[in-house]
DNA sequence: GACGCTGTTATGCAAGTGTATAACTAACCG
DNA sequence: CGGTTAGTTATACACTTGCATAACAGCGTC
């Protein structure tokens, strides 16, 4: 993309107008923009200087917030992962403990925009591919993992328990495991393929087979339907 | 890693002595050494100079086999999906026409190595990631993708026909669409966390999880016990 | 309204990138 | 054996990358 010679004068003029953003704020632009760039041309697109560009600035920039681009790429991981798993986590806050509602929230939380997204996918495969390389990517990316797969893991034992059936913590491990490979593979065929999914098809894909992998229903049909209204 | 100022003179001598390989092996030869840099670097780890001195030549090389760099890493990519989903589709053939046996042969090649790896979901991540951005990498991704899915919609089918369950359509999609999932997160939860997982549990689980997803018996827990030995 | 701090730009640099091309040489044929 | 071909190496080149540094200028302060 050879539009400019130089870094970018960005206005026609001899030196482009500026305007100073608190630190706050650029950093969360970087971060942004760095998402962005590599949503759209993987990892190796994110360049600083295409980063640069796409917040509006120059590169050097980014050295003045980050010591160096792996710390700027770091914390956009952590936000984009921040951002999924809390979504996810946030829906619960929203519903009466009922364990079978929160669950149902949880899993529509997670089968639907904006955590099923092809840009969002895009970037956590390119971070994942990277993390089994990289020590620093490895350990955040193992943490947010686990830590989705134990809320999933609690949710579930509030839900047998809240239903009387008392579970050994070995098969309680393994519904866990299930319901959270039901999730993921769930969202992968969102994002990769979400036109060929009516809008809560998912979701409703999701609770149906939370349901029989569980052996509980999580909402009665009625309630189900108007809480997916 | 500088450990040659030129691309490598390989032997101390003058000129290195080389031997020439056919064809088919060293194309082979440098598809290998693309996907070892990958699983191991990134996607951005896979240079050229990598590349080649993974595979015991020079960077020119490349070039005699490959029109450029991009259709190399095509080519690897179609090699390890080929590789996986042909692992998961070869276990159908060992089999006898059990769609029950089947079924869960299809389960157990898909969730345990070589399947389950680290390097390889490093690798699909790596490439998923940039196949939203590349069209020519896009199209391989979705084409793989929904034939894996079109193979388990298949083999479900065979499932409900043999148990004399007949199912509309609409609803055989969504078992598939389930059991896909499973599989997938079952996949990913293996790859990555593979080490907390005793060696046939995720088999195990699968099998379990396909059961309770279609309320239909994979196999009799004797048969099971066997085939799992 | 001039000053000074620091956020921001402009510019340079060494290393690395993919690719092009020429030189070499292993292997095959006569 | 000598000649030919094509697989392989060596080298060069234009470009990009991340990073360093100096010049500049927005903005709060007195």
């Amino acid at each position: 993309m050879p539009d400019a010679p130089h870094p970018a004068p960005l206005t026609g003029g001899r030196r482009p107008k500026f305007r100073r953003a608190g630190e706050q704020r650029r950093r969360q632009d970087l971060i942004e923009a760095t998402l962005a760039c590599v949503a759209e041309r993987g990892l190796e697109g994110a360049t600083v200087r295409a980063i640069a560009r796409r917040a509006g600035v120059t590169a050097g920039l980014i050295r003045h917030y980050f010591p160096g681009k792996q710390d700027l790429v770091q914390a956009a991981y952590a936000a984009i992962m921040g951002r999924m798993t809390g979504h996810s986590k946030a829906a619960l806050g929203d519903v009466e403990p009922d364990p079978r509602r929160r669950l149902a929230a949880f899993l529509a939380a997670s089968l639907e925009p904006p955590v099923i997204d092809a840009r969002v996918f895009s970037v956590w495969a390119s971070f994942s591919g990277r993390a089994t390389a990289e020590p620093s990517l490895s350990a955040a990316h193992r943490a947010y993992y686990l830590g989705f797969r134990d809320e999933v893991e609690s949710l579930v034992a509030e839900l047998f328990a809240a239903a009387g059936r008392p579970v050994a913590p070995s098969e309680l491990r393994r519904h866990a495991i299930a319901v959270n490979a039901v999730i993921d593979g769930l969202w992968i065929e969102g994002c990769l393929a979400g036109d060929s999914f009516a809008p809560r098809e998912l979701v409703e894909i999701g609770i149906t087979s939370v349901e029989r992998l569980l052996g509980l229903r999580l909402a009665t049909p009625s309630a189900r339907k108007a809480e997916l209204t």
